[in-house]
DNA sequence: ATGATTTTTTAACATTTGTTAAAGGATTCG
DNA sequence: CGAATCCTTTAACAAATGTTAAAAAATCAT
């Protein structure tokens, strides 16, 4: 859980009290490659921090399988669209290589907002961070073209390793044979 | 005012307290059409709530104007990339009607957090709400045909009466010439 | 290791969207 | 009102991406 303390502490200061408290709603789980966390259609009451591993959010659109987003080592992983409406989610997390994730019980932490403000403000700034990433990944994805969003992700030396081409081709939001083609032309 | 504070009661009950600390980091602004709030690259350290009136958001890509979101009567608009941050905004917002708004002082806002974790709790939720928003835009941006994309804009009549088509457009992140071919389809 | 399965590439053709230019409509402002 | 400006549509051609199918390459499980 070390790990996950030391993310926090970079976003604020919290009290040994605080660190007491979170510790107790979060459990650390193994899961073997492919395996996927929660189901499809129930409602999200659970924020995942990676430790080792790579994780993805997915959903079946018209039957094909559609990747979110990615999680490595270090990141947090939650479907934010449940989360916070509590309507049930259409979509599934699942691990790509074996996976040490902690686990937080949202519906616990949530509890905890009015006795901690300092773990009601830490969230706050996580998922503000969140949000932001979200916006700047809607101008990627609307004003850049498949090929410019490819090369963006060349800079990410795990991601291409790590994760198969046709979940980057979704992620990218192009077929499995366009992407093989934009690959073709940069050799 | 009592738009904006009704607005602010439909996420949770405020003191009356907090609603005079939220009363003086507010202000009323009146634009002419076309006028913008803010440059482009500065910070961004004000949140707006539209009154009467129409604005959006955009930058410039390459010289061609783009509309990243619009917001009507009754809804918050923010440069959130900006807010969170604390980077310059390469965003301007302009209104595309004669508009009141409600500008609400960012800086001073998050200094009462502290005194106020009710005020705290508030925009942690208008934001979150936020949030959920843009993750379902991505969801239509990157998986729906910009004609699909058009008539869910459809639905929310409004939009298409109150805004020129060349902003819809790079709203849907196509050209105008494509929007026009669609809704030569439609008829 | 080897056969089965999954992933990736390639090819050919279809469809969608972009680009440029021009014309027709609508709106604004003196 | 009328001229100027801005907005929207149309057309023709170019470029990008989708679809389907098959082959090649990589990975997995026994």
């Amino acid at each position: 859980m070390t790990e996950l303390f030391r993310y926090f502490q970079k976003f604020i200061p919290l009290t040994a009290e605080s660190l007491l408290a979170l510790e107790k709603i979060c459990s650390v789980q193994y899961l073997k490659k492919g395996e996927s966390l929660q189901n499809f259609g129930q409602t999200c009451k659970t924020i995942y921090f990676i430790n080792v591993g790579v994780a993805r959010i997915f959903y079946y659109k018209d039957g094909v399988d559609i990747t979110e987003s990615f999680a490595f080592e270090g990141e947090i992983i939650a479907r934010v669209e449940s989360l916070f409406t509590g309507n049930p989610s259409q979509k599934a997390i699942q691990v790509l290589e074996d996976t040490e994730i902690v686990a937080i019980n949202a519906t616990q932490l949530f509890g905890l907002y009015d006795a901690h403000p300092q773990i009601e403000r830490l969230f706050r700034l996580i998922f503000e961070a969140g949000y932001v990433e979200t916006v700047k990944r809607i101008e990627s994805i609307q004003f850049h073209t498949a090929e410019e969003r490819y090369e963006a992700l060349l800079l990410k030396p795990n991601l291409l390793k790590r994760i198969p081409l046709k979940h980057i081709a979704s992620y990218l939001g192009i077929t499995q044979v366009s992407l093989s083609r934009i690959r073709a032309i940069q050799r």
